[in-house]
DNA sequence: TATGAATGAGTATTCATTCAT
DNA sequence: TATGAATGAATACTCATTCAT
């Protein structure tokens, strides 16, 4: 019986068991017992790769935050800042669509950031670089700098928000639809 | 020799308790020991007034989303829904300053939605009523019903999204402003 | 069914049972479990009256020599230290015999001494107390300060020794005649 | 094609790598990786030379009594006891300065044999013999067989429970001196 | 109404040991 | 001979909940 997996297939395997886990029973709620079955894995496996459950989580907030604004960064230019945003928003809810369990960690997130520094201090870090990509994409539209910023921060908001309603709903209105219309508005 | 009832003295007092607690130490992590300390009264005691940490949970939720949610019912009519949102915002953000930590308990309760049907049931039931209220303002204004429905949706989601950024940032910007601009946008 | 302990009773219950265990597993193998089971309590339970295990194993400690010591300084004065010493041996000595696998958990401790700076000082503290008992028997005897400490020393390393041995032979050997004729020796 | 055996190696290394650790984490308290690391080994390897933790605590054990067993076994004869022993000692004395830490190791096996049969006997065994050295010499000294035992005996628990002390005062006192001088008045 | 004492059930973390290579 | 990867079994410590008073 060989072993065919190496150590750099182990850590995005158990991410995205953590993923999956934390999404259903929510950060404090889930046992590492059952990450490591989700995982195919022992516990003490995990501990090879992650030095307790808080590296973990760290880590899971790491790759969930940079899903979203990598392909954000990874719009092509040339277009105006709306219909780059509309394109962003094509791809992202197209994955919320097929992830929806996926998002409610996202609200952990959230929460774990009202109560714990280090985890707030990792998310600003990500909305301030959202902030920022989705601000010089209004410069280049001819808005100015301070301006921008205020609407690229409006967006996120929304953005956020609605995500918020759209998974509290549980996914039954067309955040696709919402989305644009309410960043259409934010951009007038 | 009956004695007196002081329900209705330590419901709030065990209420306030424990959202101080649970802000400051999440959901999960708040120990009913702590709690209780808090409010001055021995663990045993808040069995008393609440079946288990779950109901407390409940009536925590319960009243804080029942708060801001009365004081956008009271906003007097008269005007139009710009002018009523703003009041409204005036006296929730003054809110916020004084209770700031207490705004992360929120996040506690979306994180919860997540992943427990009746906090999200109970959630939902009071976005619809937000939704149903500033809808309502909105065809006052004689904006259409499926319209005025949308709008209001947006508004909301852009609130909720604004108040966990405000948070993150550890209140840092201006929420009032930034809550202005935006609803002024989203009401164009 | 009433409850009949106070909280003044279960602490040496504890330590009895912490004693046994400890003697028969050692301090590191023995179980808080096992403890509890022995004391007829739940393991949760020792968390009421100690901190952690580390604050049970002082505590015993503590105990531990505090028992043989107050015999010691219990001694009637008025005889040469020879005789004092005697008449101490054999009231140690009944208790060993009575409870030898008590004695064993002496040599836990002091193994722990070889690693633990705080076991160790505390350790210290006693056999300074033992030396300066004995050594004062000796310079009422006439004997120089100097001389009297080194002898007090002496005599404490034999008895420890002894104490050692006897345990390890299974308590085959004659403690008490051993132990007496050693002690006049070094006395002479 | 054979590779050559290093056991002749890596044994005497492995033994002195367990030694250092156990002597400062305990017997229990050691981790085998934390052998293997001092070792320059793997931990796996170490199973190739040692069948389990507890082999490797009895093989230690054999190596430690007998280093200072066979040091006293070849002390040359034509002296008397004392002159005899007083070598003995400053062999003895020179090596615990040097590796003082490595004396605690002894009492890691002094608490092993309170409560592991198979230790115990180990341990016994060699004290049998060191008696037996000793109370030779002192029948050729021309004390009587019984008395000779007892002597030996006492020397022995003197010798140990000193060793303990000075372990536990870290060093900081006499150990030659005051040895020599117990030893003299244990043998007047 | 109030509480100090008690506990059952639970969980993160550790580590000796194994094994495929 | 050597090891990196994996795990089963163990255990200290926690906490919501109960109950006798």
């Amino acid at each position: 019986m060989p072993r065919p997996d190496r150590s750099h297939e182990r850590i995005p395997a158990i991410l995205g068991a953590a993923a999956r886990v934390f999404a259903r029973d929510g950060l404090d709620g889930a046992k590492l017992d059952d990450v490591a079955k989700e995982a195919g894995l022992s516990k003490a496996a995990i501990y090879l790769y992650f030095k307790n459950k808080q590296a973990l989580v760290s880590a899971l907030l790491e790759a969930f935050f940079a899903a979203n604004l990598d392909a954000l960064k990874a719009m092509p230019e040339g277009a105006d800042t709306a219909a780059r945003l509309n394109a962003w928003l094509d791809q992202v809810g197209a994955a919320m669509v097929d992830g929806a369990h996926f998002q409610t960690i996202g609200f952990e997130f959230m929460a774990l950031a009202g109560r714990d520094q280090q985890a707030r201090e990792m998310m600003l870090s990500f909305y301030a670089q959202y902030q920022k990509v989705i601000a010089e994409m209004l410069v280049v539209d001819g808005i100015g700098e301070t301006e921008a910023q205020a609407r690229a921060e409006e967006i996120i908001a929304f953005l956020e928000g609605l995500n918020f309603l759209w998974m509290a709903h549980g996914g039954l209105f067309d955040f696709l639809t919402r989305a644009k219309s309410g960043v259409k508005r934010l951009l007038a």
